[in-house]
DNA sequence: CCAATTCATAACTATTGGGTTATAAATAAA
DNA sequence: TTTATTTATAACCCAATAGTTATGAATTGG
């Protein structure tokens, strides 16, 4: 299901701190947990549920150096956003064509 | 503050039941409370709240018409939306050419 | 070895939010 | 006018979640 990849993807970045941490992933390149707390309003503990949230949604990837945790963003996962963006813009786009051919006819 | 709308639009769609009334409204057009209740899987209720949840967030409009009220999708609403994941996928790809240039000039 | 640092996990709390039923308000129909 | 239909609102409940403090585990440095 893949409507199931968009729930995760919209419910992980619904949350400010959390999309706040992803951007500035995005932004700043690879980054500590000790560098992304300095600057995040919260706690330790909360940067690091959040980050380990957006690593199950496939939108960070971690990596172990000495005591150290490196994140970095992993902006491919944001596709299926993408795709379903530009869908419904899609859709609705399908149906205004719709209606305009209909009122081309009704015009003849 | 723009994150403010960002904010808005990804709380409103983290919703499943809420953004499965915003796809059906995409792709079936205009439709009313009780026809969008009868496939919602949740009480008339419960939908009328996720369209006034959609309809703050600007994502859909509505008029009425008798005792029944007609709702559309807005989907100019999504644009933010499709700014800020183009603009954090650019932000990677800015890194990922300075990385690339870099590399370059180390090779020489 | 011992102390300090860095991060993750545990345990708990408070708030948010999505769902329900009951009901009110407005319009249509009989 | 009375009844039925359609939607919105009120009041309430339960579950999910974001935050906290405390602590454990792993690594580095003295």
């Amino acid at each position: 299901m893949i409507t199931q990849t968009q729930d995760i993807l919209f419910k992980t970045l619904a949350d400010p701190t959390r999309r706040a941490l992803f951007e500035r992933l995005c932004r700043d390149g690879e980054l500590t947990v000790g560098a992304l707390t300095a600057d995040a309003g919260v706690s330790q503990p909360a940067v690091s549920k959040h980050l380990g949230i957006l690593k199950q949604a496939g939108l960070v990837r971690d990596h172990h150096q000495g005591r150290q945790t490196h994140y970095r963003a992993q902006p491919d996962a944001l596709e299926p956003l993408l795709d379903w963006t530009t869908q419904m813009a899609g859709f609705w786009h399908r149906r205004f064509n719709e209606l305009e051919d209909l009122l081309k006819r009704m015009d003849q």
